[in-house]
DNA sequence: ACTGAAAGAAGTCTTTC
DNA sequence: GAAAGACTTCTTTCAGT
């Protein structure tokens, strides 16, 4: 799907603008710190009938402002305890496949994360992997095969801190 | 001396990573996929009693796999349409205050994901902002004024996709 | 738009195997 | 460890304000 979006982001930014009171804030600061906090606790600390906060809950989700609830699973547990970012560079080409590329990565079971960037490069790809060996064989044998792709940089990531306040 | 060969005795048990059976990995997947579903629906899924269910989910909590549960707040519905990733090298002789730089960081409004990183550079900071004028300021005037800043590289992000599987 | 009550559903704990 | 049942708490709807 192509969108022309020249100057549609300072647009649609100011089209959805949503307001969001202090109620609402409320709800959403309980559930980014933990999504499975009970409705009527989430209620209490509104301020608001356990009723009212349900509604709430839906129309923010409604409005598209949560767009869903998620456990957070640590990498790590799992056997991947080694984390990347890969810098990757396409053919310019390549450029109509960017998005089916993007989503083809974000399909891969080491991605965290796909940020689609300006500048040198093209994406930069959050991966968490088991170890040395199996981030060689991603960027070497999946990544780097592939023919849009023009060339590839590695990071290793000592720590990732995501802000979940 | 014995014939204890039984399989519960398995030294998986002191690895790093934890043994994780099928009935874990649907309970993860099914978090992953939707934090608020009810612990009966995802018993269901597994093929466990709920009681049972509730034991392994608290498992799986204290053992560090669920790091917790979290809504995904979209920062465009909050009026933070802008997303970037900022480079940030500091000076070698602030190499000890790099965990509280990196913790200040986390710290800010705008910043949804701190990595640390090998390379060239040694911060890269994910950041959401309203518009263009507060990314400048955020880069102008609240991290390269920081003593420990020794240079700044911002790249404007067109998309980012988290894999939530 | 918010509240409050009431019925149904789900969470939690203890016991039992 | 897992399941069953009792008990508690939460969710959800709807009439009312």
């Amino acid at each position: 799907m192509t969108n022309n979006s020249d100057s549609a982001a300072h647009a649609a930014a100011e089209a959805n603008f949503v307001r969001l009171d202090e109620v609402d804030q409320v709800i959403l600061r309980c559930l980014q710190h933990d999504a499975r906090m009970p409705n009527t606790a989430i209620a209490e600390a509104a301020g608001i009938a356990p009723s009212t906060c349900l509604a709430r809950i839906r129309v923010l989700r409604e409005r598209g402002v949560i767009r869903g609830f998620h456990a957070d699973i640590d990498p790590a547990a799992l056997g991947r305890g080694l984390q990347a970012l890969i810098s990757v560079r396409l053919h310019s080409h390549a450029r109509p496949q960017l998005n089916a590329f993007s989503q083809y990565l974000t399909s891969l079971g080491a991605v965290e994360g796909v940020f689609f960037v300006t500048g040198d490069r093209d994406f930069l790809v959050h991966v968490a992997v088991r170890d040395s060996e199996a981030l060689r064989t991603l960027v070497a044998d999946t990544l780097s095969v592939r023919p849009e792709v023009a060339g590839t940089s590695t990071s290793v990531i000592f720590e990732y801190r995501a802000s979940r306040r």
